[in-house]
DNA sequence: CGCATTCACTTAACATGTTAAGTATCTCCC
DNA sequence: GGGAGATACTTAACATGTTAAGTGAATGCG
């Protein structure tokens, strides 16, 4: 029932394979992917029942633990991009979730925050969604998931400077 | 310069918040968001050099392994859903990067398979994807990578059968 | 055989990811 | 104080993610 992708005899191989690359379903950012997905999985359905998809629930999540902050600070805390965040917040906006005023110092910053439909909203998902992450925390084990996150972490610190060292290759 | 998100003194917190949920930067989803991201952003410019999304270099590769699949085995391989690797196809198989016939015996399945062009295309890319690819493992570490992609492997299988079993609250 | 089901995709519709441009506001320095 | 440059978003354009519906071809079963 399995079909392996032809592993072996490959022997008439097509000449250009001079770089052999590692079994694809084994590269990091696939095991990433998946892991990923296979947690989402999890999530969405409860989400999917409340209205919100899962990036609207990172931003009043985000939203939630603080008075107001900038689009700008949101983005970096909710993991989004400035422009994924400007049309979410604008349909956040329209469904009464959250509020929005710009700054008085300063005209071009506008403050978001979380309403009060915001929180009864976050209210009604949060217990599900709490049990949720308690059942994969048991399934998984508490403290290999401490130790996962901890991993997570230090690629990220890995990998933080090499991508800020974007010079001597000039492109444009 | 650190703006912490007022953690003490909620003391006059807005009465809804009976469960208190983690701290979000600290959630599983988004701690493997954050770890993908800062991997798939050392390929990003690369591939892009190449003309190439990260999702149709992933369909390359995992073409590039074997002679030709059926687009719903191609589909989990490279772990896309049907529509958008539909599109992709399309779009690959316009630039003559893939090649595309009916199987004979069943008229539904159509075979995919790399064509010489892509296979050029993937030897041009390949090098330095490998180099990149090296370079994470050498900042991380050979044996944490290592480690890192089998707790990514045990925590699928744990959420594997969870997923499965959704019964018992039929929607519709 | 005939026809309802299932299967293997493809299309459609809407939401987000990603990069590049655009717009309004602010800052700084002459 | 005025204009160049930096900032904080927002729009635009294209590609993908996600779910639902559509289409044509096989299958199963009465």
């Amino acid at each position: 029932m399995v079909k392996r992708p032809a592993d072996p005899a490959n022997g008439s191989a097509p000449a250009a394979r001079q770089v052999p690359m590692r079994d694809f379903s084994r590269s990091l950012p696939m095991s990433l992917l998946r892991a990923r997905e296979a947690v989402m999985r999890q999530f969405r359905p409860s989400l999917r029942e409340h209205g919100l998809t899962e990036q609207q629930w990172r931003i009043l999540r985000a939203l939630a633990a603080i008075e107001a902050v900038e689009v700008t600070e949101l983005a970096r805390t909710a993991f989004l991009l400035g422009p994924s965040l400007s049309r979410i917040l604008r349909d956040l906006e329209a469904r009464n979730l959250v509020e929005r005023k710009t700054a008085k110092a300063d005209q071009r910053r506008s403050m978001v925050s979380i309403s009060k439909e915001g929180v009864k909203l976050m209210a009604s998902v949060a217990p599900t969604s709490e049990a949720i992450y308690a059942e994969i925390t048991r399934r998984f084990g508490a403290r290999k998931l401490a130790e996962l996150q901890e991993m997570l972490g230090a690629l990220e610190q890995s990998l933080a400077e090499l991508g800020a060292s974007e010079e001597a290759s000039a492109e444009e």
